[in-house]
DNA sequence: TGACTTTAGTTCTAACACGTACTATAATTT
DNA sequence: AAATTATAGTACGTGTTAGAACTAAAGTCA
């Protein structure tokens, strides 16, 4: 006779948001550490990241591909340009857009930067999960992923 | 014949990485807007949750639960403290510590707040996954974990 | 007891983060 | 062409967020 309680606590579904945001949070202070240890913001370094092996991207661009709002993304844009990593230039086509890309410095930065936070990251994800394992947890985040795109 | 590229951003890694960035943003994009709805930000959110059904509890304590720094919980504590929602007694034991627990109206928040959210909250969980996937995606998880928690 | 060391919470700074309002420009409609 | 609507980026207000410096109170140990 087990007890039954209507407790929203004990929802199953929380066995799952617990561990992803726990998960998620124990990833990212590990990550943000070691990106402050290399001189940029969690912020900086995706955009930087997001800019490399590019010609340059629109505002809108860069946001939808770092998930950071055009608001916050003035800012983060700001103090990338008074470090001297970025530049932005008037766009031609939109007179509206403003094309930001790296400067000489800015690649310099990357090339430093990207390979060597890739190499940090990596051992954790690799000593936590199997090749197939990584496979799995992929679809299964996928799956879930796409549950909250819809509606 | 595969081409052989040592482009940093193929690393397989990745391909969970990813995932479990945008799976977490694309849930707390959803969660937050809802918990706004309800008059309250995210952090405050977690701190009523947290205190729900407690006798109050100490900032060290709400801090290790919530995942939200002491300095960070202080200014969150605040703005609780100044809706009314929360009140700071003095601990005797330890005249460092101070007990915060929830008001009246925080009490009555809470019973209103909690339940609402994880019924708006369930059906993204209980459409995108089955309860064996849940099942296999928490374990995947809380082993990816682990190895951010080592070291 | 008195000198270290640890712990609890606040204060402070820099940087996000979101939403709203605003300006300028572009696209569409009539 | 004029009016309307949509889009690009910025400015601003409120609220996190981490981390370092600070104060007060315990705990430790010689």
């Amino acid at each position: 006779m087990t007890a039954q309680t209507n407790d929203p606590g004990d929802e199953p579904f929380l066995k799952v948001l617990r561990p992803l945001v726990e998960t998620y949070s124990a990833f990212m202070r590990k990550d943000d550490r070691h990106i402050r240890t290399l001189g940029l913001t969690q912020a900086q370094f995706d955009v930087i990241v997001t800019l490399g092996d590019t010609e340059g991207l629109r505002c809108k661009q860069i946001s939808e591909k770092t998930l950071v709002t055009k608001g916050t993304l003035t800012g983060v844009l700001d103090r990338l340009e008074t470090k001297g990593l970025i530049e932005r230039v008037p766009c031609d086509k939109d007179r509206r857009s403003i094309i930001t890309r790296l400067t000489d410095r800015g690649v310099e930065c990357f090339e430093r930067v990207f390979p060597a936070h890739i190499a940090y990251i990596k051992p954790f994800f690799e000593r936590g999960l199997s090749p197939a394992e990584m496979v799995t947890l992929r679809a299964l985040l996928l799956k879930l992923k796409k549950s909250f795109e819809t509606t």
